[in-house]
DNA sequence: TATTGTTATACTCTATAACTATA
DNA sequence: TATAGTTATAGAGTATAACAATA
């Protein structure tokens, strides 16, 4: 057994060290839902805003999700080379690419999604039931204050 | 003016993107209040474990901000290039190296520590003194529960 | 043989610049 | 000339492997 090198108090108290750490903790919570299902935590956000509004240009979607569209090429590849999404040129527009979610991507969607839903509750088991209520009303304030819009 | 495309609400929602865009306003306020006192978050942190609880190696502070004896060496590097803290061999195990934190290092961390908590107290003025509470509890909650001891 | 500090290397994530084809 | 998609590149940040000095 050796001395348990934790971080000292003045670390651990910091709004920032929390914040890390309970992120840290979603984060490894979520990606051991979503490793049956073959996506990642960020292809299920493509592809729920995809699925959520379509037909969307590639550039329109990555908008939504704050990424750029340089971005937004790599994950409609891999979701593409799944078989979750399907590329095609819009005919009123050649420049623009139509991003359409197959079948397999909808139902991929609908599990990973309740995957992550289940993570999340997970997540918050330890809190009750005021207490996760009162973590999201804090987030969605804190998440939307002024500052740059940036996103995803 | 444009549409202002805007996150759908199906991901607005998710835990994860309140988590991420609550850190990222954070994050941003507290290096804005940091940049006049020349230092990032990290080393004000590296600074504070090291001032804490002196003489520390290398190795013994990095594992206290669960960061690895790499990086800790490009931080010292940093720091010691301003004169912030100062290297020298232990004499009981010269493998080591001491890090001591200067005058000037000492000076620099507390006017840093006080300009973060600050950025702090400005990030939490949006919620009410309670919520603001709740919130800290919850996190502290969040941050400790079971996975890996990962840190910083 | 193991450990400390160090360097070099690789890998992820993301952002920037430049190219193409269309408009 | 401007825009959509693409590619190549570069920059953080972090982790792994190997090496020299020391134990």
């Amino acid at each position: 057994m050796s001395t348990e090198d934790g971080p000292p108090p003045e670390l651990a108290e910091r709004l920032g060290y929390l914040f890390k750490h309970a992120q840290s903790r979603l984060t490894a919570l979520t990606a051991e839902a979503l490793a049956p299902h073959g996506v990642s935590a960020r292809e299920v956000a493509v592809l729920a805003v995809l699925a959520g509004a379509e037909p969307a240009s590639q550039q329109q979607a990555a908008r939504r999700l704050g990424i750029d569209r340089t971005s937004m090429v790599a994950f409609v590849d891999a979701l593409e080379a799944r078989g979750l999404v399907a590329r095609s040129p819009d005919p009123d527009d050649r420049r623009r690419n139509v991003v359409a979610v197959t079948a397999k991507g909808r139902e991929t969607l609908r599990r990973a999604d309740r995957a992550r839903t289940e993570a999340e509750r997970r997540f918050l088991a330890p809190l009750s039931r005021s207490t996760a209520d009162a973590l999201r009303r804090a987030l969605t304030t804190l998440a939307r204050e002024p500052g740059r819009p940036e996103r995803l």
